[in-house]
DNA sequence: CGAATGACCAAGC
DNA sequence: GGCTTGGCCATTC
């Protein structure tokens, strides 16, 4: 394991705590992870925290709940979006063109 | 400590 | 609707 910043400590897991409390069927945006967790601009950093999600975790974590701003799916290297297209559709979330409906779908204020 | 990186965001053109 | 700019944050080198 890597002896830098663990996936159990301090910021890594508080990011995917408040990605875990994210309700099926719903989706919130990196900003209001990053908000949820004090750092109303904190969006990139919730970004890198989902990118090294380690896949023991990424079966606990809903990470395919956590969109950008606008419900659009962030572009990223591999086949992250289509899983993550795919697990929302499965979640009955709709999925149109790379985005979602965050007026439905949004985490409730 | 300075510079670079990335699943971001808002504002401008 | 698409590209660019500046700003933010945590981590890595």
């Amino acid at each position: 394991m890597s002896r830098s910043a663990r996936a159990g400590d301090g910021f890594f897991a508080a990011v995917y705590q408040a990605v875990r409390a994210i309700p099926r069927g719903r989706v919130a945006t990196y900003g209001q992870v990053a908000r949820a967790l004090g750092l109303p601009r904190g969006a990139r950093a919730v970004g890198w925290a989902l990118r090294v999600l380690p896949a023991t975790l990424a079966t606990r974590v809903p990470w395919h709940r956590v969109v950008s701003a606008g419900g659009r799916i962030a572009p990223r290297a591999g086949l992250g979006p289509l899983r993550q297209r795919q697990r929302l559709l499965a979640e009955g979330v709709r999925v149109r063109k790379g985005q979602v409906d965050m007026k439905r779908y949004g985490m409730p204020a």
